[in-house]
DNA sequence: GATGGACCCGTCTAGACAGCATGTC
DNA sequence: CTAGACGGGTCCATC
């Protein structure tokens, strides 16, 4: 047994401060310690991770029982472990992470204490059924702001209802920015609500016009006269010898004042930092084998001390860019919301430059106010900063009160429930039918009303029609069957649910590819890109829909279901669609990124993310080939393009892949090399193979494979 | 005749979770 | 019902 005294003892020393904060504090009067459930509402840099590790470490040590930290990115989680494991292990806490690319949900995360995971990660660990979800003490919810996000906040409002069934005994802390309605939040989850306004490091927030920087309640600064808006902040910036991001609403836009940027921060640079710079604009435009335009670009930009930031960029680029930042040599990053939510880049100044963005069909709208919080959040870093500022920039006078009025006087929104939509109930009715946890429809409905949804509107008359519809759809597609008033999940229903697919993906999949007989590459690359899961399809250019026209001309006749016609509302989209099959076509035809990207206008990042989203739907629909009859010869093709697709190659070499650290180039050039196939790699001389691979250790490893 | 600025008009728009097989935190 | 920046093309002034 360990005393409270000690357990803040250690966590203060570890996190080299000398006491808890005004939040830390309260949160341990209020009785984290006592294992008291808490939803926490603060600013970002607030420490609300101190309390998950105060929670965790009183759970382990004195009962024996496991953390599991929840976050909404990758990256997040990455980082929350790497600092876990550093600060705890030498207390005896074992550490892990569990993400989507990582690991399974094999026995043995239970053998350790604290289990840092994604939302979606853990809510495919409990449709798995692991075994060691009652060893759970606290759980952990980290931003969960993320229950207002259409796409994602259902799965974190189910999980948190299925945890509080499962587990009424388990300490749940939710951590929230600041938010309007957290009350709301703590009556759902039966916890004490803790709000607070505190930072470490204050901030100051104003509007940027008329060549001033007015921030309120704090000074003025006077811009600079003769340069554009954006340099002479960026000026008045640099000259505080002080770094800062802005934020755009798109990425062409990030793009674009990242390079006029670089012509002005350039001359702010010290012969040192120059150096350092080329290094790393080298290793950025050799990320790839041959650099594509976007890669050039940003290498041109980095050597001059400007960064853009956004999706299409790869990730060990986005590693690079955010290590250089971090070390001051980048003195500007231009982003898109990519930054806001993301990981821990602390800085001085946030711009936002945009606060509207344009969302289809409500044309271009002011961002939700904890957005362009969440864009302030880290600006101010402790022990560099004395404090740190936020400014929004107007575009007129009209738009300074507007400005004014909503972000810096106005209230924050509410968050709600975004559980209703079909998609969501889709996925999740499947899901806790499939693993045994709700049998009827009676039961379903009782669970809905736990949910936040049900506990914030006190009823769910709307959602009951819907539910029902929903089941009706599961029935008919065969994934849900009712015996004597009971619901149950089919076979192939549970396999879709752990798969992790959308219903309507797996039916879709299904219902084309049964007795389907003459398909090929294109045209079944033209039925994944109809899954939503690979949506937003591209956009499409004039030039585009010529090309791909052209693509579907030539495979017309391969095409195995219905095409909609020119003259269909569904038309546009179908070319959307094909415009995807067609990039893919040319990725597994070995064209390069950059032919590709100059020819359909892709970037990178986004070609590699579209190839792993395909990757993993071509391996559920061979899944679940396994449960329906599919012809032969198309399992044959699926299993073959899955290769392909993943690594970009032709036919002839996807033998060579198979070869551990042989992808794409060097399958090429060994395959032009004359060493076509593996037998002829197993005779081969030892001295020819190193030629060709260029690499004495790589051939060892693979003769003694062989 | 080359260069470059002003202006018009069409185009296009953010992000990123999950499976599994590996060998290991 | 609702936007706005970019970039390519065009025209025209200037040297």
């Amino acid at each position: 047994m360990i005393e409270k005294k000690e357990i803040v003892e250690k966590v203060i020393f570890e996190n080299q401060i000398e006491k808890l904060n005004p939040v830390q504090e309260r949160a341990v009067k209020m009785g984290i310690l006592e294992g008291e459930s808490l939803v926490v509402s603060s600013p970002t840099s607030s420490g609300k991770t101190l309390l998950a590790e105060l929670a965790g470490l009183n759970v382990t040590l004195n009962k024996r029982k496991k953390m599991v930290y929840l976050c909404p990115l990758v990256a997040l989680a990455r980082e929350k472990y790497e600092d876990f494991k550093r600060k705890y292990q030498k207390y005896g806490i074992k550490v892990a992470l569990s993400v989507g690319n990582y690991d399974s949900s094999d026995p043995w995360l239970s053998r350790f204490h604290w289990i840092v995971c994604s939302n979606e990660k853990f809510d495919s660990l409990i449709r798995h059924e692991a075994p060691w979800i009652n060893e759970i003490g606290v759980v952990v919810a980290d931003e969960i702001h993320l229950l207002d996000d259409p796409n994602r906040g259902p799965t974190l409002e189910i999980l948190l209802t299925i945890l509080k069934e499962i587990l009424p005994r388990a300490q749940i802390l939710a951590f929230s920015a600041t938010i309007q309605n957290a009350e709301e939040i703590g009556e759902w989850l039966g916890a004490k609500v803790l709000k607070s306004d505190f930072r470490p490091v204050p901030l100051y927030k104003g509007i940027s016009f008329d060549g001033k920087i007015k921030l309120f309640g704090f000074k003025e600064y006077k811009l600079s006269e003769g340069l554009g808006l954006e340099e002479s902040i960026v000026e008045n910036t640099l000259l505080m010898k002080k770094q800062l991001i802005f934020f755009l609403s798109s990425r062409r836009n990030t793009e674009a004042l990242a390079e006029k940027l670089s012509k002005l921060v350039f001359h702010f640079l010290e012969e040192k930092e120059i150096e350092g710079l080329k290094k790393i604009s080298q290793a950025i435009e050799n990320t790839l084998e041959i650099p594509t335009e976007q890669c050039k670009k940003l290498a041109r930009c980095v050597e001059k001390g400007v960064v853009f930031y956004h999706s299409g960029i790869l990730f060990d680029q986005r590693i690079l860019v955010e290590e250089a930042y971090k070390k001051g040599l980048i003195k500007v990053i231009t982003s898109t919301t990519a930054l806001a939510y993301g990981l821990n880049l602390p800085n001085f100044r946030a711009v936002v430059r945009d606060a509207k963005r344009y969302y289809p069909g409500l044309g271009s709208i002011y961002l939700p106010v904890l957005e362009v919080e969440q864009m302030f959040g880290r600006s101010g870093r402790p022990k560099y900063d004395d404090w740190g500022e936020g400014i929004l920039v107007a575009k007129n006078e009209k738009e300074v009160e507007e400005l004014e009025s909503y972000y810096l006087k106005g209230e924050l929104e509410e968050i709600s429930s975004k559980i209703s939509t079909e998609s969501a109930l889709r996925i999740h009715i499947l899901s806790l039918v499939s693993n045994h946890f709700l049998k009827s429809e009676t039961e379903i409905f009782e669970f809905f009303k736990k949910t936040f949804f049900g506990k914030k509107y006190r009823e769910i008359s709307v959602l009951k029609e819907k539910i029902e519809e929903t089941i009706f759809l599961l029935e008919s597609w065969g994934f849900l069957e009712r015996k004597e008033g009971k619901l149950n999940a089919t076979k192939i229903g549970r396999r879709i649910s752990q798969l992790y697919l959308d219903p309507l993906s797996a039916n879709l999949f299904i219902e084309s590819l049964k007795g389907c007989q003459k398909a090929n590459e294109f045209t079944l690359f033209c039925l994944l890109a109809k899954a939503g899961e690979l949506k937003p399809s591209p956009s499409l250019t004039t030039k585009d829909a010529f090309l791909v026209e052209e693509e579907i001309l030539k495979n017309e006749e391969f095409f195995f279901f219905q095409m909609p016609d020119e003259f269909d509302e569904e038309y546009e989209e179908f070319l959307r669609e094909a415009k995807l099959a067609t990039i893919f076509s040319f990725w597994i035809e070995e064209k390069t990124e950059g032919e590709i990207m100059e020819k359909l206008k892709i970037t990178p990042g986004e070609l590699h993310s579209r190839v792993e989203i395909s990757d993993w739907l071509l391996y559920s629909i061979l899944e679940i080939s396994k449960l329906v009859p599919f012809e032969q010869e198309i399992k044959k093709e699926l299993k073959k393009l899955r290769v392909r697709l993943r690594y970009g190659i032709k036919e002839e070499l996807v033998p060579l892949v198979s070869l551990r650290g042989i992808g794409r180039v060097r399958a090429r050039a060994l395959f032009d090399s004359g060493f076509g196939s593996i037998s002829k790699i197993k005779e081969a001389k030892t001295e020819d193979l190193v030629r060709v691979l260029k690499s004495q250790t790589l051939v060892k490893k693979l003769k003694s494979e062989l």
